[in-house]
DNA sequence: GTGAAAGCGCTAACAC
DNA sequence: GTGTTAGCGCTTTCAC
């Protein structure tokens, strides 16, 4: 703790008031507070004590300026209000914090004109010294620009063009989830899908799909067009497509739900009550993701980590802005995930 | 567009070759780009078409140093992963954007020590130009050090001392609730309220709890403890604690509950049915928030506006930001909210 | 290991 | 309305 009172004190302390109450040069505070060059142990402790009886920290613009690092990163969103995407923001906010690194925030939900404006803003005011972007697909001209600073970029939840990734691979996902019904023995398998609208990033609810359809085909499961309905991946949109499948006669009703999103599977869920379906008696659900609320609803679901999805994302960002020795640059890098078993499924009635 | 390809250069544009290109002064182009002081229409348009041509733009750390504003706004808060707070950021960050600043995220969510570094990092680094802390009490020490820097403060979800706040009527909200369901004809109203430790910040759970007791006052209905449980905010908490109210025998079951958040009430609604009793015929459910999904479940509620109350936070450091004429300093704001009756509540059974 | 000094790229007086 | 210029507060050669 600083040992002076703030309230007295108008203007901030500079790093020459620190030198000279240390009775070094300026040089040398730099070099002690930052730790890069050697410093006798005398200076810094020094310097440290100036430092701290005076309440100094530096002026994160000038050092900036001065050394072309901000100690900054740019983490670009669609949306902020959805489970996966505040939890990878949160891991990754968390571990920057560690590491030193401010989080500058682009959520771009707002719409088009947005992001061309966070692309003027960021790119262009070089305020960050290198840019995460989740499940975002960055044009060319945008990912050219980055690099053309010198600012490493990493995206999560899917590939982009020239830019290292950290992905699920979704159509593994998807198959696990979907033979996991199989396995039961189910042979009525329905999917809740994500409408085409949210496949222009990543692709992800073809992905998922096509993981689906392998998982039947390899359980010699013909593929039913009947069986699939498409929604926006929220519970709401997930309860009305579901209520479509299994409103249907009970001889063709699915007895198995595979959702491409755990929201979408509790939709399912509570559209099967409100049908007086039991779960899983009647009808089995799975989900993709393990959300939060995916305990309390009993769900069966593939858990993917996007704490630690972000947690990684700066890993690799820290290894290109402060390379260490020993360090091999990683290629893209396919994230772990696992099904939990819990009580939405089971092997079929008869 | 800037007519430049971008990969073909590694540093970036200076403002001496804009001005060059130009046939202007350095100050010119600075005040051209900027809007501040006057500068001649042809000028103007030859500084903008050489700053595009060449593709420039300010760098932030210079233009800070030299000016001492950083266009950056730090926004606080405890959660991320929650709706209220998610939906603040987003206002917040939606209306810093369009005015042309950035947001730098703090999210306390990690524990104690997080939150010093938080202070060493921002209000030490001087990165931003103002603070807008969500439902976190600053302490007085925190606050005079902002201040000392002349840094503005705006709290949203509460008040803070020596701090314009932003914050919703608690008592009042709860009471409009409560009220809803005597007017209904209710008696038996039960309470999902807030647990203490949820208390430390602004005493909403207290607050609210008091509106609902106030309402009770006002329509003849003594206070019983037993109708009242306490939970955690979120969906899983409220339908642990319903189940308690609901699990009691008809007779002095509740008809009516009023929780203290839509997620517990959206829980009080899966106990309600869990236990075989319908909403709202066998007991009415009424929240606070207008959540995302309280429409889907039919929950009637008062809706509170966390997006506005972000963009409305904005507007209050704007002014001090940037002050213009005929704009007067706003005193603490009481924000709107308003009751939205959906399916969840209809008069008692008899 | 340490200091002197030259910038980093911009803004804001100030003079015209 | 425009140019000149002195910093903003730090980091980093370069010499010692």
């Amino acid at each position: 703790m600083p040992r002076v009172s703030y309230d007295e004190r108008v203007h901030s302390v500079s790093i020459a008031e620190v030198a000279q109450r240390a009775g070094v040069s300026t040089a040398t505070v730099s070099r002690a507070l930052s730790g890069r060059g050697r410093v006798s142990a005398a200076a810094k402790e020094a310097v440290l004590a100036a430092a701290d009886a005076l309440g100094y920290v530096v002026s994160s613009n000038a050092s900036s300026l001065a050394s072309g690092r901000t100690r900054n990163v740019g983490v670009v969103l669609p949306f902020l209000n959805r489970w996966y995407f505040a939890s990878v923001l949160e891991g990754a906010q968390q571990a920057l914090l560690r590491a030193g690194y401010d989080v500058t925030l682009y959520n771009l939900s707002g719409g088009g004109e947005e992001r061309a404006s966070v692309f003027e803003h960021f790119l262009l005011r070089q305020r960050v010294d290198a840019v995460i972007a989740v499940s975002l697909e960055l044009t060319e001209d945008e990912v050219a620009r980055l690099h053309a600073l010198g600012k490493p970029i990493v995206g999560v939840g899917g590939p982009i063009p020239g830019v290292r990734t950290l992905a699920i691979d979704d159509v593994a996902v998807a198959k696990l989830a979907t033979e996991h019904l199989t396995g039961l023995g189910h042979t009525r398998i329905g999917h809740l899908g994500g409408r085409a609208e949210f496949d222009s990033d990543f692709h992800l609810p073809v992905q998922r799909r096509h993981g689906y359809e392998a998982a039947l085909d390899e359980a010699g499961i013909p593929f039913d067009a009947d069986l699939v309905a498409n929604a926006d991946f929220t519970v709401q949109g997930g309860y009305h497509a579901a209520k479509q499948l299994l409103g249907a006669p009970p001889r063709s009703r699915p007895t198995a739900i595979f959702a491409a999103s755990d929201e979408m599977a509790i939709g399912a869920i509570l559209a099967a009550r409100d049908l007086g379906l039991a779960v899983p008696h009647d009808v089995s659900v799975v989900g993709i993701d393990d959300h939060d609320q995916a305990e309390f609803f009993g769900l069966t679901t593939v858990a993917q980590f996007p704490r630690k999805q972000g947690a990684r994302a700066v890993d690799i960002l820290l290894e290109q802005l402060e390379p260490r020795d020993g360090s091999e640059p990683l290629a893209d890098i396919l994230l772990s995930f696992e099904l939990v078993v819990r009580s939405s499924t089971s092997r079929p009635r008869d």
